[in-house]
DNA sequence: AGGTAGCGTGCAAAAACGTGCAAGGTCAAG
DNA sequence: CTTGACCTTGCACGTTTTTGCACGCTACCT
């Protein structure tokens, strides 16, 4: 095993895990509690992580988990959400994808609407759970912690007894080339099985995931059928998007 | 469990029921009072918070007045979920009923417990979300708004392919003669469900649910293993349990 | 006023730490 | 192919930190 994968592995540990013990990750590895203190020591030195007795901890907010992320609503997230409710009809069965963005668009569904809300998120259902007239389907499966969304065969398997009017979905990138992206593999295959059971797809993209792309590709421009983008954002930066015939909605 | 991650847990505690008492830390840590007591005072020292005779308060009255907002479950359910929580062992599959109570069983499972949750709650999907090491199967299916828990056919037909170690189930009334009960059809049959997956059945009983019944019956006294009561309870509520063979754990 | 629960201190064992060093491996110049 | 510089890794050693326990003191409650 390279340095170079190790520290990899304990970033991927301290991600997934939140935490860092060096006793644990040399009996994992089968090394010497040593080599492992002195890669914390080295990631520590690059503010990769911060070094505590006994391992290390995530070194700051950056690594902000998803209960902090949610606790600060950025207002573009708040206005995509609130203008891809308004795309909602009475009636119909909606899927909404994991993420705050689509969480706020959850919040912004009018009261007196009546439709079918299809989501893999828990924070979703948990919230819709106040409306009096959405009802709602939890789709379940392993619980995919750090979007908090569930995940894996059981979850592709129920999307695909669904057929759904619409698809709202969240990516951490979508770009004129590299099509929609996001971070997790697992959670790029729920994103397109969701895609399949729904007539129609919008993407929520706030700025900073404009001409951006994240390691798993989703799918390619040509798959989706419109985004719903916010109102700052240069016609320059949304033409390309216009030109492979999407729906552009400016929130 | 690390002592930074100590000293966090400690400061979400506070901002979570407004008060930490040390001997009930040490309980839920299973570490000894004297390493809560230290943490408590280099707290203190730093200023985070307010050292008092039996563990500590905020050091702001801004900071009091949030924690008591949030601290609205009873102790009953808090007694009953921590007494619970300790009856599970590491790598053990375990299904968690939604509700109140089983709710306050997730949030006092140990930080370091290695386990399995099966549950068709979301809040409890989102609760443990935090949790570093349980890895959490969420059932899915239509949301029942009322208890925010999923019912219906796909919820137990995907119940019926798990085999857990041990079910915590939430009713509304424990009877003698009627059995346990609750006030919908739909989640009687779940409950049923989730019993029949499960090798040992527990059910958390706060003292206003003993002796009484409910519309829909769940199943008899002879079909369960155990409850879980809260200490308050005399012997004479009991007698009645114990003599239908069930393990009493007093909280 | 007396008993109990909580407190702080000192102490010892265990765990984690940093440093220096040697064995082994890699790579490139000779 | 050999040699030497350089890096990585595990071990030994002494140091520091952490933790639980014993002891006597203090605060709180009845």
């Amino acid at each position: 095993m390279l340095t170079t994968q190790r520290k990899a592995y304990l970033l991927k540990v301290l991600k997934e895990r939140g935490e860092i013990v060096a006793k644990q990750i040399s009996e994992e590895l089968e090394l010497s509690e040593d080599t492992i203190r002195r890669d914390l020591r080295e990631l520590a030195a690059e503010g990769k992580l911060q070094r505590v007795h006994g391992g290390a901890l995530p070194s700051s907010a950056a690594m902000a988990d998803f209960a902090a992320r949610q606790q600060i609503a950025p207002n573009g997230k708040i206005a995509v959400g609130r203008a891809a409710a308004n795309l909602v009809r009475a009636g119909q069965v909606v899927i909404l994808d994991g993420g705050t963005t689509t969480l706020q668009l959850a919040k912004h569904l009018p009261l007196d609407l009546t439709a079918t809300v299809v989501t893999h998120s828990p924070t979703i259902a948990v919230a819709l759970q106040e409306h009096p007239t959405i009802e709602v389907i939890l789709i379940g499966g392993r619980l995919f912690k750090h979007s908090v969304v569930t995940v894996g065969a059981v979850a592709v398997e129920a999307i695909s007894r669904i057929r759904a009017d619409i698809y709202f979905m969240g990516v951490t990138g979508i770009h004129p080339k590299a099509g929609l992206s996001t971070g997790d593999l697992e959670e790029s295959h729920i994103k397109r099985a969701l895609m399949a059971s729904a007539a129609e797809t919008y993407v929520l993209v706030t700025a900073e995931k404009v001409n951006a792309a994240s390691p798993y590709i989703i799918a390619s421009l040509s798959d989706i059928d419109g985004v719903v983008v916010e109102k700052q954002l240069s016609q320059n930066d949304v033409s390309a998007y216009k030109r492979a015939g999407l729906t552009i909605v400016r929130a």
